[in-house]
DNA sequence: ATGAAAGCGCTAACAT
DNA sequence: ATGTTAGCGCTTTCAT
């Protein structure tokens, strides 16, 4: 790899020159410029990021630490991210925290150690005072974390009303609800969407919650437990996996989705349209809310100021064969 | 952040020692290196990655290349480089090709300046002699690119002929398949097996050959085309998500899945488990894949000998009610 | 066993 | 308009 000096020497120029043209700073002679681009070029001269690094105390480089990209609701996130980050001449580190604490704090600092310029956070385990330590931009995504940090979520608790209420506008009644895991803040929004809703139309009743960890293994069995003790006709899933869960415990049992028992989502991921019969859904633009991350933490890192701190962008329900009765 | 020189202060020793007990070369007393811990822990001192990394020429960081991590199949071989990356005190940046040579290209530059240590390529797209300028370890993963790097695939031609055999020995006399796009070697090999199967058991037939790309949707359209043309009993489709367009569009005939026609996927995706029925499929370890290709780098890296340059992994055949007719 | 000094490749004053 | 110099935080000779 050329050096700046290679450069210098080549063009027969000194090191300062050739970063001026590089960082299009100071005043330079056309006609030296021209030499140096012309060298630059011919050794193939590329800036070593690193010295940059050290000197300038930036990287770009960002931190994206995500629970699991394994989990079908996160590549897309990702994806966004990385494709904003890229207009912007940014790299992404990925890092997969399995919701473990210990885990998070290892990559912050490893990440911090590297000089990245700033960190995109899924999560619900920090407790905001070891967050506020950070002297890094954060941006917080797809889960609420702190007042003080900016964040992009989705609107967990409507979704779960109009899920809920869908259900009902399809003639449920005695709409179960599988819960996602209690620690989860987004679980426990979709939670309160349905128990208010249900409440509102005097149809609340414990038994209809069906503990769930976001997991169609779980699900499956717990729906399963479910039916065989308690009449149900429609089933609100915490997420789509889930959804797919209890799809195969109702067709395990021998009944029939939708018109014995309807089902619909949350997550709105691909797989929803997969299954037979495909499944109704809460749809989160994914896309966007890791492209809004991605945007706000590029201001940050800049020192713009936000337009907003907290986003909560709208979701939508779509509808398949999952709640369509009598097709 | 407390740097070096904020510790060899406090601790009354030069920069020297503190590198010392840092990187444990050297000699220092006991009782210093007692004072100089000390002294980093009050600091709560963490070396500057990037410092480190401008002297020695090495980042601790790798870069891995794939098409898509979108596509269901990448997840897994992402989080399985990760994981062993991690155990290593690497970091791993993501970047998405789209499998377009320009944005490989463009990345592979700037891992280069940012001193990547090795690179994890996921990729049918480059050319050998562009490869072979780079300087820096570089490993093929689940898509052979050439001879002189080390790679890591599943054996797709013997996966294919198994696919094919397994639909032949359930009764099936018609088998299409569903070939993947035309410039993925993966997709070539699949096809090859197919066809090789076909052809000693006198089935072959050029008009079985259905055209894919990797997509439900699209594989969904072709399917449906080729049974209103000709009569077909299996299929087998060259990867998981366009067996799910062959299951829908069989279904939406009102054919039944397998009793008229067998489907068999390819790859092993958690999704196959979703579906109903359930769908058969070629498993590939996929983990294991990422896992291997991320040792076979660090050992580059490290400059150690590879017991073996080329990895081909044996696939497994999953039977699922797809494939399971009368039942 | 420890310290002093040079240098990794770059940038940003300061000088000319 | 260009060159000289110091320094980012670390590691590694070379002295002592």
């Amino acid at each position: 790899m050329a050096t700046i000096r290679d450069v210098a020497k080549l063009a027969g120029v000194s090191v300062a020159t050739v970063s001026r043209v590089l960082n299009q700073n100071g005043y330079v002679n056309e006609e030296t410029e021209k030499r140096v681009r012309q060298a630059m070029k011919e050794l193939n001269y590329k800036p070593s990021e690193v010295a940059r690094a050290l000197f300038k105390k930036t990287s770009k480089t960002i931190g994206l630490i995500v629970p699991d990209i394994t989990n079908p609701f996160f590549p897309e996130l990702v994806r966004a991210v990385e494709d904003v980050m890229n207009i912007y001449d940014y790299t992404v580190i990925l890092c997969n925290s399995d919701e473990k604490t210990d885990k998070e704090k290892e990559y912050i600092e490893v990440l911090k150690q590297k000089y990245v310029d700033g960190i995109i956070l899924t999560t619900n385990q920090l407790q905001l005072d070891e967050v506020s330590e950070w002297d890094i931009p954060v941006v917080v995504l797809d889960r609420p974390l702190s007042r003080s940090y900016p964040s992009v979520i989705a609107d967990n608790y409507g979704g779960a009303r109009l899920a809920t209420k869908h259900l009902y506008d399809t003639g449920c009644r005695k709409i179960a609800h599988i819960q996602g895991p209690p620690h989860v803040v987004n679980a426990i929004e979709r939670f309160r969407g349905y128990r208010d809703e249900m409440m509102e139309r005097g149809l609340w009743d414990e038994r209809l919650i069906i503990s769930g960890n976001y997991q169609l293994k779980q699900a499956k069995e717990a729906v399963i437990e479910a039916l065989n003790k308690y009449d149900i006709d429609g089933i609100f899933a915490g997420n789509d996996a889930m959804a797919v869960g209890a799809l195969k415990a109702v067709q395990q049992l021998g009944l029939r989705v939708p018109d014995d028992i309807a089902i619909i989502g949350y997550d709105g991921i691909p797989l929803t349209e997969m299954t037979t019969p495909e499944l109704s859904t809460i749809s989160q633009p994914i896309y966007e809310m890791g492209a809004i991350a991605a945007r706000i933490l590029i201001k940050k890192i800049e020192g713009k100021p936000l337009e907003k701190l907290h986003y909560v962008l709208p979701v939508e329900l779509v509808v398949r064969q999952s709640t369509r009765k009598g097709e």
